[in-house]
DNA sequence: GCCATGACGACCT
DNA sequence: CAGGTCGCCATGG
């Protein structure tokens, strides 16, 4: 697998996260990781902040449900609309985590 | 090819 | 709970 379809493919299982719910760089690494030989939440990170504007890119969050620093305010906003449980500024992992299958 | 730098994470202090 | 350390994969200088 390129890295090109790499990034699609993590687009494309960004994109299937439910309003209210969320998934860690780490989980989507994970998900991905059979399929693609590679397993970097890093990775994942850094194809976020390059191509996450066309997807849900709020859903994706630390593993402890923090937001990436440049868009705290407008992640808590979205997720407040959208009714994800959250615990002060960071999301409640154990009920909101989501994963495919 | 070596080195620094990320929207990260598990683990230890 | 707040840091620090070290591993992770890719990119750019």
């Amino acid at each position: 697998m390129t890295p090109e379809e790499y990034v699609e493919a993590v687009l494309a299982l960004v994109e299937r996260i439910p309003p209210g719910r969320v998934m860690s760089y780490g989980a989507v690494a994970d998900a991905l990781a059979e399929k693609s030989g590679r397993n970097s939440a890093r990775l994942v990170g850094t194809i976020m902040a390059k191509h996450g504007g066309s997807v849900p890119w709020h859903r994706v969050v630390t593993s402890a449900g923090a937001f990436p620093r440049r868009h705290v305010g407008l992640a808590t906003a979205l997720h407040r609309k959208e009714g994800t449980p959250l615990r002060g500024d960071r999301v409640n992992m154990r009920s909101a985590a989501w994963f495919p299958g």
